[in-house]
DNA sequence: TTAATTGCAAACCATTTGCATGAAG
DNA sequence: CTTCATGCAAATGGTTTGCAATTAA
């Protein structure tokens, strides 16, 4: 028989650990602003100067693959990414696109439906919108007259 | 005094009915695959061939300002619309980028909160995610071998 | 040593915009 | 007529990618 002894192949391919895609990762656990992925750059840059955002978008590609970083859909034109991984909602001022953890309510979706019409759910989003309470007030904690 | 007087001015800016736009509202009004501005596009071209991308996307944004349409976000690529304006929710495949509509839970979120941490809830979206019974089962509908 | 990773710059692609022409009211 | 809408083409801007040089393991 022809049973080869080759190489074990393992599934998932070795990912190295780098100063970059370190720092990449360290940006996006020490925020809660849901940074864009050039507000990321700029973090990561203070930490290596060299790096260049297309190594910051290859990264947080790799992170989001490896499940270790989520993107918050937020139809604004750029992608939003949290490190933040249990189950919670979020609020969206869409005036300036302030991005808000929100507790997710205790009951209610949770372990509620399993299927849409046949097709499997692996999850959901949940995003309130709204002004929020500074783009609301014009003023208050802007200049006065 | 100079209390001059001047031509009404309407809040709204009058807004044209041209064939253009008609058939655009018209495409979405038909469709019920949340459709991207592309997609408008091919079907409007089948009414008025000399349509340009560009009054595609003109005319949405005024659908949309008008808000005779709806944007679904998806991060995706590219944004979707929506002529369908009652409260629903939605699922997306994950694979294939199918997108359904979901009637809302009578009870859950309608009617549940009104502020988050002081910013007043103007709306939600929920949306689903999955792997769509298609993209599912590879095969069954698809060629057999 | 050898394969993944990086920096750079060019490529992509959805969407936007400036402008001269055309159509709606 | 006056103003808004259109078509065209060029410009934007976020994100991706090809490639040769680096670097982790």
């Amino acid at each position: 028989m022809t049973q080869a002894r080759r190489a074990p192949e393992p599934a998932t391919a070795r990912q190295r650990s780098t100063r970059q895609l370190d720092a990449t990762l360290q940006a996006l656990v020490a925020s809660t602003e849901h940074p864009t992925a050039e507000q990321v750059f700029r973090e990561v840059r203070r930490q290596v100067p060299a790096i260049s955002r297309g190594t910051v978008y290859r990264n947080l590609g790799k992170l989001i693959a490896a499940r270790r970083v989520r993107l918050v859909h937020v139809h604004d034109r750029c992608a939003r990414y949290d490190a933040r991984l249990d189950p919670h909602d979020h609020f969206l001022c869409t005036r300036c696109t302030m991005l808000l953890d929100v507790e997710s309510r205790p009951r209610g979706l949770r372990r509620s439906r399993a299927r849409v019409r046949g097709h499997r759910i692996e999850g959901h989003t949940l995003t309130y919108f709204g002004v929020c309470r500074d783009c609301e007030e014009p003023g208050v904690t802007m200049v006065e007259r």
